[in-house]
DNA sequence: ATGGTGAGTTGGAAAATCCAACTCATCAGT
DNA sequence: ACTGATGAGTTGGATTTTCCAACTCACCAT
């Protein structure tokens, strides 16, 4: 019988890192971009943050449920609250750092609204304080300019980061 | 043997619905929340459009790269195209639809940067074309005020929403 | 004693992911 | 002509997650 060499072993190729870039939106998503991490957000922030509501207005299994919740309060966007003992029931809420993920919520169904609304069910309404509906901007803090592609360049100061210039379709 | 009746059919309960609330959060996500394709957005927003770059800098399996950039092609954020004939080799670049989660992906690297960056590495830099580096501000498009948790209000207004009122930890 | 609610847990089936290796076409070097 | 490399995937099998319905446990109401 005769070996097939491995060809990772011909040259001696480094095994790929999982991932390689050190990047704050992988690190993100690892702690929100779990199935259904984003959505108990939503129901939180909109302050309904008990374990039936939340399987029910999601759509999640309860198992799963249960396992994200514990995740999210581990990772301190959650804390999980007692609003009645005896019978001992708990209330899921969010923190500052769950509170400032709220931006990010906004700018996603800012998205949705303008790409995937068929015009059949309309877009939930968030009012801002200022009276009118809200429509999330992003801008340049620095500036104030709202923040389009065109404007952005990416600089590869830390090391694994390395891009090819700006893309457009 | 005796009949153990299935609790759903004691009283009439109705079956949940997967996701009640037509919600365009949840339609985004369905688009883009799988896991990798926001990295692949990131990667193909910074110009790296090809499937090894992809692989390699997002650190995803092959196969389920193949299978989420068909999807983020067929959802026209992404669309393939040859950069080489003989050999033949392609490059997905982002569409409009996908240039505009940009704002998503800076509100979350943001958010990442305050939240979980440990001082170990440094976060990249995105430098916008005012000369300062980007840090992006969700704001009010008609008041131009940073948005706030504090300064929402959610307007039940379309069937299927209900809110208990804001929500602080 | 029976039923209901809230907040989960459990067990097994189904689906998605991970991984290394394989394909196929083409080019580059010797 | 052969050997090796590159790019863009595909394939098969093991592992991990998800899904689902039912179950638990504690308490309250009738």
């Amino acid at each position: 019988m005769s070996w097939k060499i491995k060809p990772s072993f011909r040259l001696g190729r480094m095994a790929a890192p999982k991932d390689p870039r050190p990047c704050s939106i992988a690190d993100a998503l690892a702690v929100v971009g779990e199935k259904y991490s984003l959505l108990v957000l939503r129901e939180v922030c909109l302050g309904n943050g008990r374990f039936d509501q939340l399987a029910r207005n999601i759509g999640a299994p309860r198992d799963i449920l249960a396992t994200r919740l514990r995740r999210l309060v581990d990772a301190g966007i959650l804390t999980k609250r007692v609003y009645s003992e005896r019978p001992r029931r708990f209330e899921y809420r969010p923190t500052r750092a769950g509170l400032e993920l709220e931006p990010v919520l906004m700018t996603l169904k800012e998205w949705g609204d303008r790409h995937l609304r068929d015009g059949v069910d309309l877009p939930m309404v968030v009012e801002h304080s200022c009276g009118s509906e809200l429509v999330p901007r992003v801008t340049c803090r620095a500036c104030g300019a709202p923040v389009r592609h065109e404007d952005l360049t990416a600089r590869p100061q830390s090391p694994g980061w390395t891009v090819a210039g700006p893309a457009t379709s």
